[in-house]
DNA sequence: CATGTAGAAGGACATTTGTCCGAATTGAAT
DNA sequence: ATTCAATTCGGACAAATGTCCTTCTACATG
């Protein structure tokens, strides 16, 4: 659920402190805030220091579908950097963020001559898609109420910080369904 | 759904010709046998040359997840190696298929220093997490229906080649609804 | 204080999906 | 062709989830 990275962040926080890049720029941003807009060119990639985002896709049937939430040391971007493509997903604040930005150019000269950040970048990218599957597949195979249950233990003020409509989003069901295991009880 | 991946097909297949490495083999299996076993050891990489397979979680409630089924080119054991854990899918052929592998120092060996390689396995990885969130985004914001309708399109012949079983794995539901909605006709 | 407005909550009913189980179908063996 | 076992299919009902809409609440504003 909520994603964070340690030890990427680190080495960026490392990378910019030593000042060897100019490329590398910190800014601050409001809740609200689209750092990414689907189906929009991507020209840098994002790193949160200090904040929270949710990751979402808009489907043609108009719903929401929240790939993930971005906590302190997420990576995001890097994705449509790599493919080439225009950017699936939006990356929206929740709350007051802070975040680290590294251009197209430089995160191109990183990967291919900073051995630590390429294999850092390997190591994100190989749980990313480790984490979804699991994600995914316990998701899949449980009960909407197994489901809540487990993210409320691993999150337990859940509530107070994401609006039960994106927590909704990000179960794939409606706030309506949301309510009513809410109240039944989480045995 | 039926992942495949003609450019590092190709790369493979030429390093090898090339005979460069000896830690490139080539292997042939029948049906139903597990290239890769949930919560065991992964020791190398695999690409697949020919065949088809299914990549799957057991949970603990008895139910499958399948996560996707590997065509021509896919790539898998990559992830295990680079996060250091056990496996957490299970690859089982369900065609006879031939696939090379990559020994797991062979594999860290092209990482490091093989720059072509290494830019291909970035690309590679990057679709996989694209890929699957769109897939993820589509069927959870999607009826069943459409779910399935959208899957025929892609793969008409797909009842052909895999059991409903397992497409109901695939798509997260039961046979009994899958065999109803093929019933009540695509519309 | 009164009023308006937006969001949250939940009741009532419709629809979808799952569970259970028996009927139909297939394929192998005799 | 007949029998049997294994698999697939689908009916009937149960449970889960969605849709629609009303009520309630909180808060801003005149």
């Amino acid at each position: 659920m909520i994603r964070s990275n340690g030890t990427f962040l680190a080495y960026i926080k490392r990378l910019k402190e030593e000042n060897k890049f100019d490329w590398i720029t910190e800014h601050h941003v409001e809740s609200g805030v689209k750092i990414i807009t689907e189906k929009t060119n991507v020209r840098s990639i994002y790193l949160i220091k200090k904040g929270l985002a949710k990751c979402y896709l808009t489907e043609d049937t108009g719903n929401d579908f929240i790939q993930e939430f971005f906590g302190q040391g997420e990576l995001f971007g890097e994705i449509e950097l790599i493919t080439n493509d225009i950017s699936f997903c939006t990356v929206e604040t929740l709350i007051p963020t802070t975040y680290f930005k590294i251009s197209k150019s430089g995160f191109i000269h990183l990967t291919k001559n900073d051995k630590s950040f390429n294999s850092l970048l390997l190591s994100l990218m190989a749980h990313k898609i480790q984490y979804t599957a699991l994600r995914h597949s316990y998701n899949q195979t449980h009960s909407l109420e197994e489901n809540l249950k487990r993210l409320l233990e691993q999150f337990p003020d859940l509530l107070l910080h994401i609006s039960k409509n994106d927590i909704a989003n990000y179960l794939g069901i409606t706030v309506r369904s949301l309510n009513r295991v809410l109240k039944e009880g989480i045995r």
